[in-house]
DNA sequence: AAACTGCTTGGAACTGGTTCCACAAGCTAC
DNA sequence: GTAGCTTGTGGAACCAGTTCCAAGCAGTTT
């Protein structure tokens, strides 16, 4: 009586194929790579056997010579949870990159703004030689960092809205969104129902909260309307900074038809203290968030806000991230992509 | 004048190092794999020449002897986007394979379960060779694509709650949390509390939404109380489900003193729309869901639920998937996590 | 018939590590 | 002094691909 044979997956190599089809290891080697100089009988007896034997190229062994890994890495730095927004952005970049058959390796890191850039520890995927082609960096990023990236002559492209501290001397290849686009169209949205008394609600120490602020201001002013800030540099998460705010918003005189909010966390903080101080909304007063989060929807009546293409932002960092690839040497280029107001329920039409 | 010299990252090699140390190339490779024979003296040299021409290995050459990657691959089937849930799962994968110097790539990939498994289009990460040493098989999964992993001899974990269509049969790797008991746990909660009238609002065709019911049933049973299912087959959202099923348990006579929800996101829909119809949570009705996700917290007050620690599911699965790259024989298994009940505002005290 | 051209093709040399074998050196034992 | 053992070291051979050069061959031109 035999052993029952375990069918092995019989590693086969391209010399073993070579032999099967009868040609040469270089013939096998320029169908693979479907390079130009191949007679359409032998392509063919080389790709049955291909079939035949079940051959996989060793991607590994490809890499070496290539020197070329067809991996990124997405980064997320500073975040405690892979929050939607940057889930978004990450299938992005994913569902791009899969489509040109280059792979996505997730990676997260904790670093501190203040630690000398040649002393951040970097995850294992970046410590390795030749492991991957480039970065994309998420999450919130500091210059530290974006030195210590340089420094290694690891090509990288940033998500931009969320890197801080920059000093605006430092060239790279950069994606985004347009904060203050974004919501002085909101503004102009609001002003055309009529509004007049609109406050902005948002720490605007945050670099792309004071951006949004800039565009709500510039939307007021435009109208000769006095804008109003209502901020705190509080640590509190924005949800909670959203509800210690309503109190200061609802003292002012006079009373605002509407507030934005610096982001939909804020907006939804808001919701829930105006619901529970039975001032209705949008009856009431009116509200406005941005990103076009999760939150937006959950609200009722849904809320009215800014979106963001998240999966755009993931495959346009790709898209470049490829291009600096193939063109070390191209000079530095910085996106921003447009925003688009939504209109759902909180805004109340006042004329 | 001489062009000015670009500091080129001077691709030093194995044999560079050799040279600069004044020894064999085998010894490098001894010092860089910290195994035993080599002297303190020359270990000492080497390293300082590593240091001198910032050597630092080429991660793809290694990886075509050792015949081992050390990448994993994130698979997360048929779904649309990338929940909270599973990017806590993706997080708990990654954080315990940094550790361990394991890469995660990130991949996803869209297939009917009634596509022939040799037919499912994978993503390319599978369809190289060598390039992954294994897969975390994460969202929903069919019979069909764990038959294809399996025929590629390819090692695998599934986090099993999300399978679908298994006929107990077939043997795997498989982490998991407890539905069953989570529920029965909390059941048991709400009967300490004096509950007696408690429905189930959920689509029992889900197989983990069955599996909850049915511990609500056993809960049910052992204090000899009617169980009451609230259900449906509609192909809704399931926040939707919450709120279309609302009017059906209003209209129960005895009136219901509780709902537990399938999930939070039932108990989201069906929290909005009581809130619509007046009904106070939890004065005049109590409410419990299950998973313990960002809703749950979004809500006022905030809901009482099952929580389901994710990052221990990803951990766990990773390190399952370890366990079976080092002892490809070693006998199936299966982990069920405990969940706990998490105590919030939403659950009334009726004695 | 010879020279030239263009298309195919085989396989040695190469990529940058690891492994293993042979050998040297140092030490102890007889 | 030689045999025997341990420890340390050099480097050829190897892994599984790609690249490139030389050469074969058919067809065309002179």
């Amino acid at each position: 009586m035999e052993a029952v044979p375990v069918t092995v997956p019989a590693k086969t190599t391209i010399r073993e194929v070579a032999l099967a089809a009868g040609v040469g290891i270089g013939t096998i080697s320029r169908v693979l790579n479907s390079s130009s100089q191949v007679s359409r009988k032998t392509r063919a007896r080389v790709l049955d056997a291909i079939r035949r034997l079940e051959f996989r190229p060793n991607a590994q062994a490809r890499r070496i010579l290539k020197q070329r890994s067809e991996m990124v890495c997405f980064l997320l730095s500073n975040r405690d949870f892979l929050h939607p927004f940057h889930a978004r952005i990450l299938q992005g970049v994913e569902s791009y990159a899969s489509g040109l058959k280059q792979h996505v390796l997730f990676a997260a890191l904790h670093y501190s703004p203040r630690t000398p850039s040649d002393k951040i520890d970097l995850p294992p995927v970046l410590r390795e030689h030749g492991l991957i082609d480039g970065v994309i960096l998420a999450g919130t990023v500091y210059p530290n960092l974006l030195h210590r990236i340089e420094s290694m002559q690891m090509p990288f492209v940033a998500f931009s809205n969320n890197v801080v501290g920059m000093d605006g001397e430092q060239q790279f290849d950069q994606v985004g969104f347009d904060d203050f686009n974004g919501m002085l169209n909101a503004i102009r949205h609001l002003i055309g129902e009529g509004h007049r008394q609109i406050v902005f609600a948002g720490d605007t120490s945050y670099p792309w909260l004071h951006r949004r602020f800039e565009g709500y201001r510039q939307g007021m002013r435009e109208n000769k309307l006095k804008p109003v800030l209502i901020t705190g540099r509080s640590h509190l998460r924005f949800g909670d900074f959203g509800q210690a705010s309503v109190g200061r918003i609802l003292s002012k005189r006079p009373l605002p038809t509407a507030v934005v909010a610096g982001n939909d966390e804020i907006a939804y903080g808001l919701w829930r203290s105006l619901c529970r101080l039975g001032v209705k909304v949008p009856d009431e007063i009116s509200l406005v968030g941005f990103d076009d989060r999760e939150e937006a929807v959950l609200m009722d009546p849904p809320l009215s806000t800014v979106r963001v293409d998240k999966e755009e932002i993931g495959e346009t960092c790709m898209k470049m991230l490829l291009e600096r690839l193939h063109h070390p040497q191209m000079a530095f280029s910085q996106r921003v992509l447009p925003t688009e107001f939504v209109m759902r329920g909180t805004v109340r039409q006042l004329r």
